[in-house]
DNA sequence: ATAGGGTTAG
C-alpha cells in the first residue's frame, strides 16, 4: 500500500509538520477533485492548488511522494505534470531525478525540452546543458522558443559556443527579447567582448535594470572592475538606480581587484538604500572585507544579519582561514554544526584549510572520511585538491598522493597540487617526476601555477638548465612578467648563482609590489653582498613601493651575512616605528643572527630575554648557530637547554650542538648529543651537493660510493690532491668534525659531497666548461613562496 | 508551467 506520510526523522519535525498537513490535504484536493484529462486540467481554476503542491515539496523526498503518488495515479501521462516534477527535482538540487523523469516523458513538447535545459543550467552542469539543447534541435523536430536561449546562453562556457547560439538566435529571430537581448550582452561582456557587448546594448530597443546588469555583471565576471564601475555612472546618470544585483556584482568584483574605496562606495549606497540587511549582498559585503583583510567590518555584518544561509557562513569561516585565524574558524564551524546546518563541499574545503594550518591530523583524516562518505569529490575538482593539500601541508605526502590518484577528476591545479606538496616537502625529484607524467596528459594545459610549483623544485636541487627549459615555455606563454613566475625565476637564477642574470629578469618583471624586491633583496643578502642589498632596499623606497615583513626579513638577514650590525638595528626600529609592523619570530630570530653573527652574544642573548614574545626554536637556534662560529661552548649549552624545551624534533639543531663540541675537542660531548638524538628517534638529515651535466641533475652525499662513475671520481680526486700538495696544499682538518687519525680526516675532507660533484663535473664535461655546484643545507635560503 | 542580471572556491 502506497503511503501519503513520509517519514520524518531528526530534529526538524516541528518545522517540517505545517507543510506536510498541507501536502496531504493537497494530495486529497488532487485525488478527489481535480479531473485531468490526456492534454490537460478540465479544471481551470484548480491551477493554485497544483501550483501550491508542486511547492509543498520542500525536499526531494516530498518530491518523490508526490511523483510516486502522479505514478499510482496514472497522472504522470500528463505531460504538463511531469515537466514540473522535472522542474521540481532541479530546484530541490537533484538533476538526475530531473533526468529520469525527463526520459519517461513520451511526447515531449518546448517546455518539457526547456525545462530540462534550465534544470541543468540551475545546478551548473553547463556542458549537460548544452548536450541537451543540441539533442533538442536535432531530435525533436521542434522549434526553440524565447524562453529555450537564455539558459542556454548562460550554460556556453566559451565564446564560440555563444557565437553559434547567437546566430541560431537570429536566424529564429529572437534578438529583441528582453531577456535574450540582456543574455546576449552578458555573453559578450563576459568574455571581455567590450564592444560587441556595447552595441548591443545600444541597440536594445527596451532597457530596464537588468539590462545594465547584464552588462555590469559580465564585466565584473571577467575581473574587469574598472569598466563596470564606467557602466556604472553611465547608468545612473541615465536616471537607472542600482538594485541588489548591480550591488552584489558590484562588491564581488571590488573585491577581487582590491579596489578598497569604490566597495566601501557602494556599502555606503547600499546602507543608504536600506539594502544592508538583503541576503545576497551581506554575502557579498562579508566576503569583500574579508578579501581586504578587513575582519572586523566582516564579522560585524556577519553578527547584524538576520538571516543567514550556508553561503554566509561558508563565507565567514573562509574570512577567517583566510586571514590566519584558523582557530575562530573552526570555531564558527563548530557554531554552526550546533545550529544544525548542513556543510556542503565548499564548508570542507575552507575546513581542510583550516586543519592544516592546526596541524591537526587527526581531525584532518575525519574531515577526509568525512568527504567521502557524502561523495563530495565527484561533486567538483576543488575539494578533492584541497584534501590533497591539505595532506601536503601536514607532511603526509603519502597521503596526498594516494588521494590525488584516486581523484574521479582531476585538473591543472591538482597537478600543481601535489608538484607544490612534494616541492614543500623537500622531495624535489618526486616533484620533478610528477610534472614529467603531467606532461604525458594532453588535455591537461600548464598554468602560471604550474611554473610556479615546477620552478622552486628545480631551483631546489640546481637544475639550472632544466630551469631555464621552463623559463623558455614561459616566455613563449607570455607569463615571464607576471609577478609571481618572474620571481620564481629571479630567485632561480639567484640560487644557482648567477645573479646578473636574477638581477637583468628583475629590470623586467612589474615591480609595483613588494614580491619581487623581497626576492632579489633576499639572493643578494645570501650571497653576502649586503650593501648591494641594502642599496636595492634603498631604490625600491624610491620607487614609492612599500616594503612588507618579508621585506624586511630579507634585509635583516642581508645585514646579519655581511655583518652590517648597526644598519640592521636601524631597519628593525624603522619598521616598526616607520612602517608599523610588528616584529615576527623570524625578524627576532635575524636580530639574535645579526647580533651573535658579529660576536656580540652577550647582547643576542639579553636580546632575547627582553623580547616581548616567547622565543621559539629558530630564534634559541640562531644564537646557538652563532656560539658555534665564535666557538662558545658554555652559552652554548645554556641556549640548546633553552631550545630542545620549545623544539626537541629538529635533527639541525643537535647536529650545531655536536659542532659545538667538537670544535673545542669536547668529544664526550659529542657523544652525548648524538646519543641524545638516537634516542629520540631522530636521525640526521645528511647534506649533498649537486651539479647538472647534460641536463640530468646528479646528486652526491658524503663518501658516495653507489654513483656508477665512482671509480674515476675518486681517482681523480686523488689525482687533484696530488698536484695541489705539491704546490704546497696543506689540508685544514679543523673541519674534520670526527675523532680520528689525521689520514682519515683527510679521506673525510677528500669525500665531502661538493668535491665528489666538482671532480664529477671535470671528468663529465670539456675543459673550461663552467662547473656549477649546488649545495643543500644553505644558511639564511628560504624557499620561493616565502616572498609573499 | 519554462526565461535575463546576483554571493562562498583549490
Amino acid at each position: 500500500m502506497f503511503s501519503l506520510v513520509p517519514t520524518c526523522k531528526g530534529r526538524h519535525v516541528s518545522k517540517f509538520l505545517p507543510s506536510l498537513r498541507l501536502c496531504c490535504q493537497l494530495f486529497s484536493v488532487a485525488t478527489n477533485t481535480l479531473q485531468f484529462s490526456s492534454d490537460g486540467f478540465a479544471n481551470e481554476n484548480k491551477n493554485d492548488d497544483i501550483d501550491l503542491l508542486f511547492q509543498s515539496c520542500t525536499n526531494v523526498h516530498h518530491a518523490k511522494q508526490l511523483h510516486a503518488f502522479l505514478v499510482v495515479s496514472g497522472k504522470v501521462q500528463n505531460i504538463f505534470l511531469s515537466a514540473r516534477l522535472v522542474n521540481r527535482y532541479a530546484y530541490l538540487g537533484d538533476v538526475s531525478f530531473s533526468r529520469i523523469t525527463f526520459d519517461l516523458i513520451p511526447r515531449k513538447d518546448v517546455y518539457t525540452w526547456n525545462s530540462m535545459v534550465s534544470a541543468y543550467v540551475r545546478s551548473g552542469r553547463f556542458r549537460e546543458a548544452i548536450d541537451c539543447f543540441s539533442q533538442f534541435l536535432l531530435t525533436s523536430g521542434l522549434r526553440p522558443d524565447f524562453y529555450t536561449f537564455p539558459p542556454v546562453l548562460k550554460a556556453c562556457q566559451n565564446l564560440v559556443d555563444g557565437k553559434k547560439i547567437h546566430c541560431q538566435i537570429l536566424k529564429l529571430g529572437f534578438v529583441w527579447d528582453v531577456f535574450v537581448a540582456a543574455s546576449l550582452v552578458h555573453l559578450y561582456s563576459r568574455f571581455g567582448f567590450v564592444g560587441v557587448a556595447r552595441r548591443l546594448f545600444d541597440e536594445m530597443p527596451i532597457r530596464d535594470v537588468g539590462s545594465w546588469n547584464a552588462m555590469i555583471s559580465g564585466f565584473c565576471q571577467n575581473g574587469n572592475a574598472a569598466d563596470a564601475l564606467d557602466v556604472l555612472i553611465e547608468m545612473r546618470s541615465e536616471g537607472v538606480k542600482m538594485d541588489r544585483v548591480t550591488a552584489t556584482s558590484l562588491l564581488t568584483a571590488c573585491a577581487q581587484s582590491g579596489d578598497i574605496l569604490s566597495g566601501m562606495l557602494i556599502h555606503l549606497y547600499v546602507i543608504k538604500h536600506g539594502l544592508d540587511f538583503d541576503l545576497l549582498i551581506c554575502n557579498a559585503l562579508i566576503n569583500m572585507y574579508s578579501k581586504f583583510g578587513s575582519l572586523g567590518h566582516a564579522r560585524r555584518i556577519f553578527d547584524q544579519m538576520d538571516i543567514k544561509d550556508l553561503v554566509s557562513w561558508n563565507s565567514i569561516i573562509a574570512t577567517y582561514e583566510q586571514n590566519d585565524d584558523p582557530m575562530t574558524a573552526l570555531g564558527l564551524f563548530y557554531s554552526m554544526q550546533l545550529l544544525g546546518i548542513q556543510p556542503d563541499f565548499l564548508t570542507l574545503v575552507s575546513l581542510a584549510s583550516i586543519l592544516a594550518q592546526l596541524s591537526d591530523a587527526a581531525k584532518s583524516r575525519s574531515v577526509h572520511g568525512f568527504i567521502l562518505r557524502r561523495d563530495f569529490f565527484v561533486q567538483d575538482v576543488v575539494i578533492g585538491n584541497a584534501v590533497v593539500d591539505m595532506y601536503a601541508k601536514l607532511g603526509a605526502i603519502y597521503s596526498a598522493s594516494t588521494v590525488f590518484e584516486g581523484l574521479p577528476i582531476k585538473d591543472v591545479i591538482s597537478w600543481n597540487t601535489l608538484i607544490t606538496g612534494y616541492a614543500q616537502n623537500g622531495l624535489a625529484s618526486e616533484a620533478i617526476e610528477v610534472y614529467r607524467m603531467m606532461q604525458e596528459y594532453k588535455e591537461i594545459i600548464p598554468n602560471h601555477g604550474t611554473w610556479v610549483s615546477i620552478l622552486p623544485a628545480y631551483t631546489s636541487v640546481g637544475a639550472l638548465q632544466q630551469g631555464m627549459k621552463i623559463h623558455g615555455r614561459v616566455i613563449k606563454n607570455c607569463l615571464d612578467l607576471d609577478v609571481f613566475v618572474g620571481t620564481c625565476l629571479i630567485d632561480m637564477y639567484a640560487k644557482c648563482g648567477r645573479l646578473d642574470d636574477a638581477l637583468l629578469l628583475f629590470s623586467q618583471v612589474p615591480r609595483k609590489s613588494a614580491i619581487p624586491w623581497n626576492a632579489v633583496i633576499s639572493s643578494h643578502g645570501v650571497h653576502g653582498h649586503g650593501e648591494k642589498a641594502l642599496k636595492l632596499f634603498k631604490d625600491m623606497l624610491d620607487e614609492g613601493v612599500k616594503p612588507d615583513h618579508v621585506t624586511f626579513v630579507s634585509l635583516l638577514s642581508a645585514c646579519s651575512h655581511s655583518g652590517l650590525v648597526d644598519e640592521g638595528q636601524l631597519y628593525f626600529h624603522m619598521m616598526q616605528e616607520q612602517y608599523r609592523i610588528k616584529p615576527s619570530l623570524k625578524h627576532y630570530g635575524c636580530m639574535v643572527d645579526l647580533l651573535g653573527r658579529a660576536g656580540h652574544l652577550n647582547k643576542a642573548y639579553s636580546f632575547i630575554d627582553n623580547m616581548p614574545v616567547r622565543p621559539d626554536a629558530s630564534v634559541w637556534g640562531a644564537l646557538l648557530g652563532a656560539c658555534r662560529i665564535h666557538g662558545n661552548v658554555d652559552l652554548g649549552r645554556i641556549a640548546s637547554e633553552r631550545l630542545f624545551e620549545v623544539d626537541s624534533e629538529n635533527v639541525g639543531y643537535y647536529v650545531l650542538l655536536s659542532n659545538i663540541y667538537a670544535n673545542s675537542g669536547k668529544w664526550e660531548g659529542v657523544e652525548k648529543v648524538r646519543s641524545l638524538a638516537r634516542n629520540r628517534g631522530l636521525s640526521k638529515t645528511p647534506g649533498w651537493s649537486s651539479i647538472e651535466v647534460n641536463n640530468n641533475v646528479d646528486v652526491f652525499y658524503t663518501a658516495n660510493q653507489s654513483h656508477p662513475k665512482c671509480q674515476e671520481i675518486y681517482q681523480k680526486l686523488s689525482d687533484l690532491t696530488a698536484k695541489m700538495k705539491s704546490l704546497g696544499y696543506v689540508p685544514d682538518f679543523s673541519f674534520v668534525l670526527q675523532d680520528v687519525e689525521d689520514d682519515e680526516k683527510e679521506h673525510i675532507l677528500n669525500s665531502h659531497s661538493e668535491r665528489l660533484a666538482i671532480a664529477f663535473g671535470l671528468i663529465s664535461t670539456p675543459p673550461k666548461t663552467p662547473i656549477r655546484i649546488f649545495k643543500n643545507l644553505r644558511d639564511g635560503a628560504c624557499s620561493c613562496g616565502d616572498y609573499w
